[in-house]
DNA sequence: TCCTCATATGAATGATTGTTCATATGAATA
DNA sequence: TATTCATATGAACAATCATTCATATGAGGA
């Protein structure tokens, strides 16, 4: 079962299974922390664990699945991994869900 | 803890909490269907119900999550409650998720 | 080549969440 | 006002998932 989007004329089919998917990548505030500290600039997976305040373990798993989803990308610098935001969809998806928070209850 | 949006320059403020708790609404196949319907006409319970093809019940208790993340509206029509889209964020929003999906893997 | 250090991975556990079933609520209309 | 019908809600259960702990992997530098 799929839908398009008929509303803004794009020609994109994709499945409720495939969007649910990735709207539960972007759901875990684990996640969303290390999404936010690429945004400002790549990092490799300590500095990641430092900054977001948790296990190298914790955040090593939550980037194999912000990899799986394209979310990130990687590149080996000597004896580390840079990761970095995968692309500009990422930023706009933040932003725009913060503009729907920071308007919720309004009018 | 929250993070501002100095990358598109939005003066907005919204914490990781809040940022993670949309996501997840927005996660859930179920809540997705209905949205997507919800994107072509107001419906009511009912409806919804048949067109999405889970129980009365199970559509209801999705229905209050997204009231309470002020993704859907409500208005009574006589006997029924008429439900809707609240704001156009939800509409991009899916837009900008199927655009990312769809070119994933790409290049 | 061998060791080391950064990162990945597997298993286990606790927490969260969606659905079902049963029932409550409450506005509309007779 | 009493009844009905659409919708909401509570409890319970199964499934999913994030974290921890322990350990594996494998590229880089000596």
């Amino acid at each position: 079962m799929s839908k398009d989007a008929k509303h803004t004329g794009l020609a994109v089919e994709v499945s409720m299974e495939q969007m649910s998917a990735f709207f539960k990548v972007l759901s875990d505030k684990t996640r969303l922390s290390i999404l936010m500290e690429l945004l400002d600039a790549s990092l490799c997976v300590m500095h990641i664990s430092e900054r977001v305040g948790m296990s190298q373990s914790a955040i090593s798993h939550q980037l194999a699945i912000l990899r799986r989803a394209d979310l990130v990308r990687v590149k080996r610098n000597g004896k580390t991994l840079v990761y970095s935001i995968s692309d500009e969809h990422v930023r706009l998806m933040l932003d725009m869900a913060m503009l729907h928070i920071n308007e919720e209850g309004k009018q």
